[in-house]
DNA sequence: GTGAAAGCGCTAACAA
DNA sequence: TTGTTAGCGCTTTCAC
């Protein structure tokens, strides 16, 4: 990499004035100027950006700890994170905590040492559940921002960009309903976290406020087994004509699993499931789905860092919550 | 952030002597050393990352590049990516392509200019039909390494980490052959690109050593019609009795829609796709899969790297090719 | 219009 | 055993 410093040797000039001829300042002579630019050009000169951070105490660098990346919806969130960050100059250093609180705390130590200027993160579930938030207060106390989203944790103090999760099954629900379904399962990977309890909470209202029946939910605690419990529950109960489903994989197996067993979705029976489009097509009839927005919720938590990142020096900024809404995108397993 | 300077003033030593200390020094006395320690434990104090990085000319941070984070294979390299570094100390900065030659470039470039000691990645579709591989030999030359997974440049010089692709769907359609199966089709989502030329190649040559048919290619070009083709291809060529399919969406897809259209799985029709654990309760019956240990891809691309990277100085090291040999998982979508 | 010098936080050769 | 100094690459103030 070539440096100031040699072109300046090369060039027979010292090091702030190529410093200013390449930052086109007006204290330099346009002839100087031209020769230092084409130089540098020539050469393919790059500010070195290490020696601009520590100068400028700033990276330009945002840390973003992810629970699990091979979970779609938040691969995509990362996705959304890492393109305006791009937009915007940034670049993003990616952590993954693997629902661990330790290797959250981890990530969050190691990175800042210096090495980023904020952070976002999903909370972990082992968080969650321990209800821990020192690490994100000392880390905010320290100087540098956290943006959460999705899974938040609501008493600390920082922006956060979350889903209308209650009001998405509420909404879903209530279509099913609609729909004159008499008995609608709730069906849920169980996960004693803030977005699992609030899609439950969303059904649960729906239900209750419109039909006189008890909520009915189905748990399922281990990935591997969901089309065994699914295809058991249906056999047992014959009379279920509808199925709200608080996460994309459980939504695609009961449909597989219903036209299986000989029911006709979604003439015997309705499905809604969280996903995307792509997860959509993985079962005949196609998914109708709750839409996450998952790269909004991104760009948008990166637009809330960088915002605050680049607050003048003493201004203040209020912390923000950012709703993104879902859409219930109709499709072939509803009516 | 604590620095030097401040624990130095406030023991009234100089800041070499605290430097000293906190790296275990010998040449610092023993009560020094303990003040100077209890003192930076006290206030948290954590060497600044940039500072280290400038003085040591290196970052210990990996660019990684991916074509499409949202791909699942791609997701579970980049993880095991992530935590291969992260065992050995590294961060990484991770850059999205888009499967697009422009940005790739721009990722590189961006990324050359100190914030990286190297980099991993897997080629964008446009860089493989273009051709172009200067790029990728100009950052080698700057003195960056590159390992490529998967897609690779093939006359780049550089440490490469590939999976057999050619020989999975060989060995796939072999044993599709070994059960009888007479007409077995390939279903390969169009892209000009080595991996799916391979393992198109890798069919072909299984179908023409043991048959006297031609082999039979269904090609798909936009991700949303991959249901309708299937069905369409399968109700007019009534006799296809084996589907190898060169992603796992379309494995999936092919049996939902057999199913759909009355065939049985595995008796009518057998069906091998590429994919994960996860992806294979998608369908009833479940997907017999190609596996590809995307994990390990990342993290023998990673330790690769880190092994480059930790050279001493003046070493060499002959650039490698390291293959990861896939696994045919059966299930139940096959005999 | 140009250059010298200081300083960001750290390490390490050298001096005391 | 401890301190002084230089330097990593850059920007910026101040002097000429």
């Amino acid at each position: 990499m070539v440096t100031l410093k040699q072109l300046a040797k090369e060039l027979n000039v010292s090091i702030s004035t190529v410093s200013k001829a390449l930052n086109n300042s007006e204290e330099i002579g346009k002839d100087t100027a031209k020769r230092v630019k084409e130089l540098a050009h020539l050469y393919n000169y790059k500010p070195n950006k290490v020696a601009l951070s520590l100068k400028q105490n700033k990276t330009k660098t945002i840390g973003v700890i992810i629970p699990n990346i091979l979970n779609y919806f938040l691969a995509k969130v990362l996705f959304g994170i890492e393109r305006e960050a791009t937009l915007q100059g940034y670049n993003i250093i990616t952590c993954v905590s693997n629902e661990s609180l330790e290797k959250e705390k981890e990530s969050l130590q190691l990175l800042a040492n210096g090495s980023v200027d904020g952070f976002i993160l999903s909370v972990a579930k082992e968080t969650q559940m321990k209800r821990e938030t020192e690490h994100f207060n000392k880390t905010i106390r320290n100087g540098l921002p956290i943006v959460m989203f999705d899974r938040v944790a609501h008493d600390v103090m920082c922006d956060k960009v979350i889903v209308d999760d209650f009001e998405s099954t509420y909404n879903a629900t209530k279509r099913l309903l609609a729909e004159k379904r008499k008995h609608i399962v709730f069906i849920t990977t169980v996960d004693n976290v803030s977005v699992g309890k609030l899609r439950e909470r969303g059904y649960n209202k729906a239900i209750s406020e419109t039909t006189t029946h008890t909520p009915l939910v189905l748990k399922i605690n281990t990935r591997n087994n969901t089309s065994k419990k699914v295809k058991s529950f249906l056999m047992k109960h014959k009379t279920i004509d509808g199925v709200v489903a608080a996460d994309s994989a459980s939504g695609i197996i009961s449909i597989n699993t219903a036209v299986n067993i000989g029911l006709k979705v979604p003439e015997d029976i309705s499905v809604i499931g969280f996903g995307s489009k792509s997860v959509s097509y993985h079962s005949i009839p196609q998914l109708t789905t709750i839409r996450q927005h998952a790269k909004k919720i991104g760009s948008a938590a990166a637009q809330q860092l960088i915002k605050r990142l680049e607050l003048k020096k003493g201004a203040s900024l209020e912390t923000s919550t950012k709703i993104i809404k879902t859409s219930l995108i109709k499709s072939k397993s509803t009516l």
